[in-house]
This record gives structure tokens, C-alpha cells and sequence, in this order.
DNA sequence: CTTGTAATAGACTATCAGTCATGATGAATG
DNA sequence: CATTCATCATGACTGATAGTCTATTACAAG
């Protein structure tokens, strides 16, 4: 996103550009914050720049309405998440052991990170909608799984629809019931959606069962 | 819903409450037309009572709020809806079959009734927590289809959001890409929802190919 | 130091949710 | 049939919030 500098152009970075990615990262950050807890989009313009401790007119410097900057907050929060399961799937080539690992970090995001997990059930399906999220890259792998012939199911984007439907079941059933939801749990959870996938239940049973790696903190 | 009479009453309806409930049907009317259109519940009151064709401040002689509105006309489609599967799957007592019906007829609820399926698609995954509506009794097929042993699902909730989450997708993606969804794509589904539940694949392929009853218009 | 540009900021306007007082309709009563 | 009363319908009114406009401030360049 940054402009990109003209041809004969300076180094094109300093203070100035500084001070306004702050200012559009106070208010990004702030968003995050309200988002996760559960105000969601309810918060007024007014609410979200006085927690960003900026002025009320910059809002409209950086974004056009309120659902846009939600949007890049998502983007956001869905680009770390993303980091996240690149790392834990680092070294995985198999599309159903990498699904396995996303589907698995992402139910336990219920404790692990709650703020992420109460954002994406504060978004509901819509989440799938946000470009640069993990939508895309889930929809990838599982493509890459039926040419590979391990999924057999017939369209990508429903069954995406439908693993996005059971996670974010879950992390509601979590959010409801603390202490109902445990690794298990999560790990039945991606054995489902792997059968669902059309993988043979006992592979699906190993896959969801494998050892997940470490993920960090971020 | 009617109100019921007094215990030494008389008829106690007419005119009067005739006026009133049709003014109320105007306003649900209007609400359901404009969930479907996407239109979601961005319309503001006074476009709903416009499309109504009612006074702005007879909006508030029936509903306290824009939600509540919405609320009912979720009831209003949901009761027909279910109506139409309860029509359906009637004769039906295995838990695993009445699932497969009710699936396959709400997925073809693209086009047999492409307003039910876009108040689905508009209000998401919400739709689970509308009262009244298809969510319990989905989730009692499932909790009787595990009380059964035919379905090996541990959380009979995840499971429907997981369910809910695929038909949302098969929906949409009908609405967006028309003709990419048809008879054979919404079986498929079906029996692969089938599979999350635990039904063994052999099974749920038959289950989702038996033949559908007719479910009439409404 | 001067000048120009880009971001900040809050006062201003339009729109929307929700209230209230008034008017219309029909039921009950003599 | 006329009168009275209750109930619903209605749109003008009020407060709040999204979005605009212009003055001010911070910075960079010469």
C-alpha cells in the first residue's frame, strides 16, 4: 500500500508520512480494540477517534466511512492470524495436513487469543468476504486438494462456507460456554471437517491428531 | 398467533383488529422484501414504512425498534419454511434422513423461493439464533440422530453452525454465479454434511440420493 | 526565514431513530 | 341513530450521529 516513489524520486519517507501512518494505526488500533470487545460496529465515529485520541475530522482523512476502516482493521487482524498459521504450517506440502493445522490453530484461537476469536464471531461469515484474509488462502489449499485427489468435495467456496460455519460455531459455543470447548474438542472438530472434505475417517482421525507445531505469541 | 379470545368472550375480532394486523403485516411484508433485496438492515424506518406504505409513526405502535421488526420477519419466513420441510419429511423418523431432507430442500430454496434464500443469505449465521426458527429443530435431529448412534458428531451445535455455514455458502454462491448450483451440487452437499455428522460415506451417498418428497408451494 | 503543501481538527449540515400530541376509525351504549 | 370512548394511525418534533468544509498547525524545501 505505501505510494510508491516517482522514478527520479527521494527516499519519499519521513516525519510527515510518519505521523500520518500513526495517526491511521491509532485509529486501526483502536477499531481492533472495540471490535474485540463486542461493541462492534455499534461504537460511533466519535467513540472510535476519542479511544484513538484523534481529532474527529481526521477520521475522514484516512477512510471514507466507518465500515472501511473496519474493514482494514479485519484485514489486519486476519494478516496476523494468517502469519500465524504460515508458521505453524511451515514445511506442511499436504493440502489436508495444512487444512488440519489452519483449522486446528483457529479453534484454539478461543483461548489462545481470544481478542482475534471474539472478532471473527463478532463478523460472522462476513469474515469470508475480507480480502487478503485467510479466505483465500483456506480456498486455495483446498483446491489444491482436489486436483491432488485427496478432497473429493464438489465446490471449493461451500465447502469453505461450511468449515468457516463450523469454526465459527465453535468459537461461539466457546464464548457462551467457557470451558465447554477443549483441544479435543477443536481436533473433532477438523476430523468433521475433513470427513466432510471427503477424506476417509480414519485418515481424517490421523490428520486431526497429528502434533500441532508451536505458533509463537504472534 | 391470534390473539386468543377470553374465556366467556365474545368473537373479540374485528375491523379494528383487522386494521391493526394488517398494518403490522404491511410492515413485515416490506421487511422481508428488503432483507431479500441485500438490502439488509441498512433500510431505514421511514424506506420500510414507505415501502409499507404506512405512516412513519405507526412503525412504533408495533415495534419497539428496527430489530424487533426484523426479528419477526425472521419468525414469519423461518415458520414457513420449516412448514414446507415439516410437509416434506413427514413420515420420515430416521434422524440421519430427516437431516438429508431438510438439507436438500433448503438448498434448493435458490430457486424455488429465491426470497427465503436471500433473507437466509442477508441475515448469516444469525439466522441460528432466531427463535422459533429451523435451528431447533435441526439441532434436536442431530442431538436424536447422536442419542441414535448414527451420528458421531461430539458437539451438536458446532455441527449445525458447521451445516448452517454450508447451505449459507451454497446460497450465495448461487446468488452470485446463477447456474453454477443445481440439484446435484445441493445432494452433494448434503451428503457431505452428512459425513461431518459421522455418517459412514456409503451411507450418506444413498441418504442423499433417495427421493425427494413434493413440498408444494408454501 | 519564507513559502508551499499536507495532515489535523472541530464547527457545521443532513439524516435517522425514537417521542409525542393530535386526528381518524370503529365499537359500545342508550 | 347519535354520542361517547378506546384504539390505532400519523407526521411534526428532538436528540444523536455520519459525513463535509474550512481554518489551523506541522513539516519540508529553498
Amino acid at each position: 500500500m505505501a505510494e510508491a516513489a516517482s522514478a527520479a524520486g527521494a527516499p519519499r519517507a519521513s516525519r510527515l508520512d510518519r505521523r500520518k501512518a500513526r495517526t491511521r494505526q491509532a485509529l486501526i488500533d483502536a477499531a481492533v480494540r472495540l471490535i474485540a470487545e463486542g461493541r462492534g460496529d455499534r461504537a460511533s465515529i466519535q467513540e472510535i477517534t476519542e479511544a484513538a485520541d484523534v481529532g474527529f475530522g481526521s477520521f475522514y482523512n484516512h477512510f471514507d466511512s466507518k465500515e472501511q476502516l473496519f474493514q482494514a482493521a479485519a484485514e489486519e487482524v486476519l494478516e496476523r492470524w494468517g502469519q500465524m498459521i504460515d508458521r505453524a504450517s511451515a514445511g506442511i506440502s499436504d493440502p489436508a495436513e495444512l487444512f488440519a493445522v489452519g483449522t486446528r490453530i483457529t479453534g484454539r484461537l478461543g483461548w489462545t487469543h481470544p481478542d482475534i476469536a471474539g472478532f471473527l464471531t463478532g463478523t460472522g461469515l462476513d469474515a469470508l468476504d475480507i480480502p487478503g484474509g485467510l479466505a483465500p488462502r483456506a480456498l486455495r489449499d483446498i483446491q489444491a486438494g482436489r486436483a491432488a485427489g485427496r478432497f473429493s468435495v464438489p465446490d471449493a467456496e461451500i465447502a469453505l462456507s461450511a468449515a468457516a460455519g463450523g469454526l465459527l460455531g465453535l468459537l461461539r459455543v466457546h464464548q457462551r460456554h467457557p470451558g465447554r470447548i477443549d483441544e479435543a474438542a477443536v481436533d473433532q472438530l477438523a476430523e468433521a471437517l475433513l470427513r466432510l472434505l471427503g477424506v476417509p475417517a480414519p485418515e481424517a482421525a490421523r490428520l486431526a491428531a497429528l502434533g500441532l507445531p508451536e505458533t509463537g505469541n504472534w
